[in-house]
Parts: C-alpha cells; structure tokens; sequence
DNA sequence: TCTGCCATTGACTGCGATTGCAACAGCGGA
DNA sequence: TCCGCTGTTGCAATCGCAGTCAATGGCAGA
C-alpha cells in the first residue's frame, strides 16, 4: 500500500497504478495513450486496477511534459448581451467534442484584459477565442508567444489575425433597400458605443445604404446594445424628430427597448407608422410580443469555423491567419413589412 | 543564449529569466512567490530580466507541485436558460477576483454528466461549483477526491455536500397570498420537468400554499424552462379551463410565454382578466411589454456565498457541508396586482 | 539448435516550477 | 579579532507523466 495518503485516497497516480498491476508506470502510461505499444493482456489488467483506484491521467502533468494543455481560452466581453450566451454555449460544445476544455473569461470593462492575458500565458492554453476588442500589441503578444488566436465578430486592421465575423453589410442593404421599397421614408439610427467596431461598422453600412438611396441627414443616437440603452435613444430619437418612421438598430436588444419607447410611450404602431429592424436574432426577438425583423447570424456556422480555424493553427501554427465572414440570414419578422 | 526555441521566443522558463539576471533559478521562483525570502536588490534585477523576456510563471508546472491548480469548474446545464449566463458572469467576475479562473462545462444532456466530471478529475480543479443534477454516487466522487464542491440552487437529500439556494416557498406563498387577496380563483400552475427538483419544489410550494387557502384541484401543465414551453404549456391550461385567472409559473422566461399566448391567442387582459407571476427575475422581466410580477432571486448574494462556501471549503477540507438559502425579493410588476 | 526479428517492457530523464536544507556573507557585540 | 546570528542564496529533490532507449522474450526460419 502506498504511504502518500493524499494519492491513496482515491485517483492516485499511474505509479500507484502500476504497482497494484504488477508492471511499471511506463506501461500503465501506454495504456491511456492511444497507439502505444502495449499487450492486450497488460492493457487489461493496468486498466482494472486503474478502474479499481478510480485513476484519471493527471491532465496538469501530462500538459507540462506534451506542451498541450488541451485548453481554449475564451475571453468575451459582456455576457449580458443576450447574443453571447448562445455563442458562449456553442462555442463550449463545439470545443469539447473535440476534446479541449474551455478557460472562461469574461470581462465587466475593457481595461481588465491585460490582467487576463496575464493569466492566460500563465495557463498554457493551447489556443483563444476572442470576442473583445485588443489592442494591436495585445493582438502581437499572442504571435510572439506561439499561441493560436481567433477573433470572433471583431477585426484588427493593424496585425494579421484570424477571424470570424458577420457580414452586416450586405445585411443592413437588405434591411434598409426592403424598408424604403415599403415607403419608409424618415430614418433614425440606434447605434452602439462608438468605440465598439461591431456597432460602427452596422451604422456605417446602414448609413452608407441610406446616401446611395438619396436619404441623407440621418440621425444617430447611440446605446451601449443594451434594452434600456435602445429604449432611451429610441426616445430621444422620436423627441427630436417625430417624422421618423424608420429606425434601424444595431443589435436587436436595442430594437426591443426602440420598440417599446415607440408603441408605448410615442403610441406609435408597429410597423404601420415605425418600422424597426435589429441585427442578430436572439431568442426574444422571436417572442410572439415583438416578432422582430432581423438579420440572424449563424451562429453555429460562425462558431464551428472558429474552432476549426483555431485548431488548424494550432496544428500547424506557421500557417497564415485567414477571415472568414458568413453572411446572415433574414428573418421576416412583424416590425418592417418588407417585400418578398 | 538558450538553445531551445520555443522558450526563447518569448516568455521563456524561470531558467531563462535566472540566466539572464545571473542568479539560481530558485531565486526566479522566489520572486515571484509572496512571503519569500528574497534580498530587494536580486528581486529588482530578476524582475528587470523577467520583464525583458516577458517571462510569466508557468502555472501548469506550479499546479503540479502545489496540488492547487487555481482553476475551479462550472458546470451549468443550460446556459440557454436566461437565468444562468447572468449567475455564469457573477460567478466568473467573482473567481476571478479571487484569483481562481474558470473551467467551463455546459451540458446540452445530463447524460454528459460522466465524461464532464471525468475530465474534472483530470484537470485537478480545486473545486466545483454545480447547476446541474448529479447523482448521490456523482456527489460522493468529489468526496472521495477531496474536491470542494458546491451546489447551485440544487439540493442534494441523499449525500450531504454544501448548496446555496433561493428559498421559493416563502416566495410562493407571498405570490399566491397576493393573487388570492387581489381575487383570483382558478389557479394554474405551469412547473419545469418532473425531474427537475427546482421546478418542482416550486410547484410544490405553490400548491401547497393553494391548498391551505382551500383553492384545490389545481392544474399543473409543465414546460422545459423556455419561452416556448411556457407558451405552449398556457395555451393547454386555457383550453382546458377557460374560467382560470391565475397562472403561477416555475420560472420567468415560461412566464413571459404564457403571457403571449394568453393575450395573444386568448385575448386575455394582463392583470386584469389573469394574473400571472414568474419567479427568477430576469431581464426580459423587466421590459416594459412585460413588466412581470416575479420573484428575484439575489444572484449577487448567492454566488458570493457560493464561492465563499467553495474556497472555505478548499481552505479546510474536514469543514462539514452547510447549506445556504436566500429569500428573493419581490418585484411588484403589471401582472399581478398584489396588495401592499 | 541457433539466429534474427518483432513485439513488449522497464529504467530513466526531463517538462518548469516549489521548497527544505545547508552554505555563506555581513554585521554587531564582546 | 572572533563568534554567533540574521538574512540570502543555491543545490537538489520532488510533482505525475511521456517518451527514448536498451533489454527481454517468444517465435519462425534455417
């Protein structure tokens, strides 16, 4: 019987193993490690007696010795959003059918990430998926340090990286060309915090749309993609121009708060004298109550290339970073009549 | 300079930063270890040198020889349940100014159970903090391993381990006792899966409190937590029974779509023709299309005590389980007009 | 019976850190 | 000048497992 009775308890170590099996701990190491060489007899008999210990391999130590931690990083922003729990869902999933383990991180403020960063170097983590905005020398960190790295909905201009993203513009097209074609002719536009590249780039892509179709002077108000943030603008919005009678959201928990200011507080209908639209396509937005129209990302889609990029990386890390944008799919909602 | 690449790429080992500082690697490690003894001028020097190298420790290596791996698991059943990516990023938040990080694990079936604790095991987490329904032999495993464990808002009858909860009978019986005085009747009831011991415990204490004000032969119809099964679970209520005015549903989001279909489908006026309560007190609650009657469970409160619980735990393994409840708050919505 | 080969197996080293222990330097007091 | 003490420092031994390398055994072919 062994005397470390910390080990003895229960798992112990592939030593322990080995000597209740009667061979040595190399062997008992074979054993868990696929297409070692090892005897069918032996096999056996090391695996009944780990299964009479209750052993596990020690994942700690065999990260030490492979280099391979067999740990994805997952570093997202604000969970409150309602679009990233279902990414955060699949995303874990996805990650643990094949066989990696997810290091969560989520962060209340922007300035917490190099704290986090700190930690993930410190974790060994084979790779990271990114939804949150780095700097470019936060971004070159990862190179230097030989870790696998995907943004997820956010981009870098500056370093080459590996990206997954939402292709809004062509969205946003759609939403504002079938709104205008359904007579809406006074446009406002919820977007997100200006220093959020998600949120900028939507407005930009409506707005773009919205010159070529000669609508111009169209106002901005911004909310932090939160329901009361859209409901606040969307009030401010319909205060300082009561003509509006188009509002394109940046995501689609601001365009239920816009609604709600709008029908409730403006008595405006919806979408006879307002039509809105949002970007995402969380689950309330399907609620019978709002029925939004919107553009959904594929968020399987998206998060199955994330993780495939990354391990693609990983295997084989000279590889060149590559983006990859899926375009979203529409949802007809109740909240903008727009023409088949 | 040091022949191995990887290393010397960047962050590199405590050898690397003791070679570059001419002094031993233990003084690196020493550095870097609060409390130990170390001359302030050889600490400013390996600093210095670590700072160059960007060398971080390697935490994989020191959970190997402390037993400590800093990380603590989550494990979470349905991350698409509205409730939990709200108590997911307290807890995170929380772990993490504590200097624990998170291992996540979220299940799509219970049935995944096994393979989840299994790599638990493997990873050598300090501990684990549990929304999802474990077995009395699941709950005896992380006894035998010595691995603190703490349950989320489950119970356990058979083995004892340490919970934290919300206290739902208090909370249904003000519910209740407010919808009767305010004049409703014909109660429904719509609870989660049988095998679910949240939703039935609260369905239990609805019903118990109805029977004690005389109300019996109370439907009860049950839902999968989501907005849909609580949708459909309403619609079967009304046309079973046209006359019930009251419907008591085991969590918000159900509630939210019972609301709809009430009047939606049923023409229903919310309070005034039924009255209905949730209890969770999501966000979506709060939106001003619902503005739900509900009880609020104290997630602040009940994940601070969770982690509390698990580190004292960790701090001293032989501490016997305690268990934990919270009363929620109510929140006095448009759905119910309860009395003062 | 002897040789050669293949399949197994065990001893041993090292992954990157912590830590007990012994050695050592510097300093004040006698 | 010498002693002893305190505060630093380096050595070396782990932690649990993977993988290299050499040794072993069995078996077929000669």
């Amino acid at each position: 019987m062994p005397v470390k009775s910390r080990s003895a308890r229960h798992g112990g170590t592939s030593y322990d193993v080995a000597l209740l099996a009667g061979v040595s701990q190399s062997a008992v190491s074979r054993c868990f490690r696929p297409g070692a060489s090892i005897a069918p007899v032996t096999r056996a008999r090391v695996l009944a007696a780990a299964n009479e210990l209750g052993y596990r391999p020690n994942a700690i130590a065999q990260s030490l010795i492979t280099r391979r931690s067999g740990m994805v990083a997952v570093i997202i922003s604000n969970l409150t959003n309602l679009h990233y729990p279902e990414v955060l869902a699949e995303l874990t999933q996805k990650l643990s059918q094949r066989g990696a383990r997810v290091l969560l991180f989520a962060l209340k403020s922007e300035s917490e990430i190099d704290e986090i960063l700190d930690q993930v170097w410190r974790y060994q983590v084979d790779g990271a998926i990114v939804a949150a905005r780095l700097s470019d020398d936060q971004l070159s960190s990862f190179k230097a340090r030989g870790t696998a790295l995907v943004l997820y909905n956010r981009q870098s201009e500056g370093v080459a990286v590996a990206s997954v993203g939402c292709e809004f513009a062509a969205g946003e097209t759609l939403l504002v060309d079938g709104m205008i074609a359904s007579g809406c002719r006074k446009f406002g536009i919820i977007g997100g915090p200006t220093d959020s590249t998600v949120g900028e780039a939507r407005v930009n892509g409506a707005l773009d749309r919205l010159t070529l179709a000669g609508l111009e002077a169209v106002p901005v108000d911004r909310g932090d993609f939160s329901y009361q943030g859209g409901y606040d603008a969307a009030t401010r919005l319909l205060l300082q121009d009561e003509r509006i009678d188009a509002i394109i959201s940046a995501n689609d928990t601001m365009a239920l708060g816009a609604m709600d200011a709008a029908r409730i507080d403006f008595g405006r209908r919806i979408p006879e004298d307002l039509a809105i639209v949002g970007f995402d396509g969380v689950a309330p937005a399907k609620w019978r109550s709002y029925d939004l129209t919107t553009m959904r990302q594929p968020v399987g889609r998206m998060t199955a290339a994330a993780i495939s990029m990354l391990f693609e990386q990983i295997e084989n890390p000279d590889l060149g970073p590559e983006k990859r944008l899926f375009s979203g799919s529409l949802i007809r909602g109740n909240t903008a009549r727009l023409p088949e």
